[in-house]
DNA sequence: CATGAATGAGATTTCATTCAT
DNA sequence: GATGAATGAAATCTCATTCAT
């Protein structure tokens, strides 16, 4: 693995433990296995590994997605699909999903590439566009519908954590609340 | 006005302006008008302010939805008075709900006494279980509601303040997406 | 003694050995007795130190000239006092002088405060037009004669502290050179 | 050019802009446009590359020094050259000149070989000796009447650059404040 | 000869917290 | 209680130098 990689991962590990203000960079350097310059010469300064990461986690999220959604052929079933295996991948990956809320609400959101981002976004509004075109989804702003999508998403992550439940019971709260999702904007 | 306040004042601005770790101790009690070590007779370390900030806003959104959910009668008027007063609140405090959404992915979260994060959600959980109680809203989990409504409280700020619109047309969508919510939840 | 002198002692003392680069802040801080943030509370970076140092030197130096120059009443015995208490101070104080000679020749003196320098040069060079006016000096730019007696006393430290001399033969030489140098002038 | 000049040129741009402390190996490499390492196949250190970029620039002002001086037979005329070419080779090589004064102030001065400081020095030392003996110049030290010579070219310079003149005015100036140098030592 | 990634010691600066007054 | 100078640990980042390719 390149000594990039092995920051990166490193980063990811002690962050998720111990947020981006309670990690030193020298910590980082020691648990990737590299000098503490090394870190340096891959990443500027503290806050673009940061940034770094963020984008790496995202892909790696868009990437679980992406494979589930190529399953479904029907339009609400790719739109379930992506909503339903974010929501599993954010309850295997708590603390990746948390390091994505952080960013999300720091002011880290501001050094982030837009386009990155809205090519990150571009797969899921696509998916949204053509369920308006198709008169499947409600004529509404493409934006709008993806943003209450997403915050769904987060206000059932937050519901789910907070709760003692069986995956079972997990599975089907998020099968019914998706179908009233769905029922809203359709 | 004491001392403490002054703090508490001074640390609202700076933290509003720079985030909690980009704000010094040293910057609050200067703003504040008062000693360096004065600040830590009133809490006993950076964290303790940082925490009792929090629950002042939160305290003051309440008090604001609060004044606005008295003045409806019917169960669903009270209901979307919460959800619409939340927002508008948001829209004019930006930083403040910015504030509050950072401690709420921050460990800080763990910080936070639970009793009292419950009894500022009570009135809120209250509304909607005699919704439940009624009839009017569906036979679900309460905190699972609202969780939902939360939710789209977060999803519909981050839409409002991503796209230029005018006041007009921000109450429009506020107005026509608590519709669909209430219909999904009803 | 204050912190504060301590610390510019230490300063002055580690950078004419050193050069300003080649001497850490903690250093410094070790060499004057306190700790390492207390410098940083005195001057915000190391380069404010260096500057402030300057000044100081420059101010300490200035008033060593005044106080002779203020005994001498005739014009010509008032430029003789400046040029030749200024050798004095200069061999009294060599590490001083060579620091203003450091501060001369670097980037340093971009940083400095053009009033601040022209505002120190002004008696000098006043009391040179005082001459010009009188007929007692030759019809020169003054800023050129003020360079031509400066130049002077920097040669002349160069030789003196380069030779092992007596006092008094250094003396001997101060007085001889300066008449040489009226006679030059005027 | 080969590589050893590429490098030396950028030395010499980057010292004098910045110091020899604030410009890093990295960054001369960069400008000299080769890699990192190869700077250290020519120069052990960083040190050596000061000390040989010296060492450039005075061999360089002394062989145009030479080749004016050579053309004179006159003693004055021939000191009066040598005086007269190093302060047109210090407007026309203003950073070179600059450099050579950063290094005569500073901590490197104790590390260069003080022979060939003296092997550098010896032909202007010889020609005022010259002067001393046919009675020609004062019977003064010449070590004095070399760093009265030196501190005029010196002080001269920074009254050129500091003064917005034509390059006529520059060389009145020049040649009248020469004669006013020659009557004070013959 | 040339390269440039890797190194790691060390530099500057910050800041929560303490404590003598 | 109030003060604010002092602390010093810790954090980020730099940079001269090396060495395997």
């Amino acid at each position: 693995m390149d000594k990039r990689d092995l920051i990166i991962n490193a980063a990811l590990k002690l962050f998720v433990a111990h947020g981006f203000h309670g990690t030193a960079t020298s910590k980082i350097a020691q648990e990737a296995g590299v000098a503490n310059g090394t870190l340096f010469q891959y990443f500027k300064t503290k806050d673009e590994l940061v940034v770094s990461l963020y984008l790496h986690i995202k892909e790696e999220l868009a990437d679980y997605v992406a494979q589930y959604t190529a399953k479904q052929t029907g339009l609400k079933e790719r739109i379930k699909a992506q909503v339903l295996s974010s929501l599993y991948w954010a309850l295997e990956n708590g603390t990746k999903f948390q390091f994505i809320q952080q960013i999300h609400t720091s002011p880290y959101i501001g050094q982030l590439d837009q386009e990155v981002i809205q090519q990150q976004n571009a797969p899921h509004l696509a998916l949204i566009q053509q369920g308006i075109d198709q008169g499947i989804i409600k004529q509404l702003p493409v934006a709008l519908l993806y943003a209450l999508l997403t915050s769904h998403i987060f206000g059932l992550y937050q519901y789910l954590t907070s709760q003692p439940l069986t995956q079972t019971q997990q599975h089907t709260i998020i099968e019914t609340t998706f179908e009233l999702l769905w029922d809203m904007i359709s």
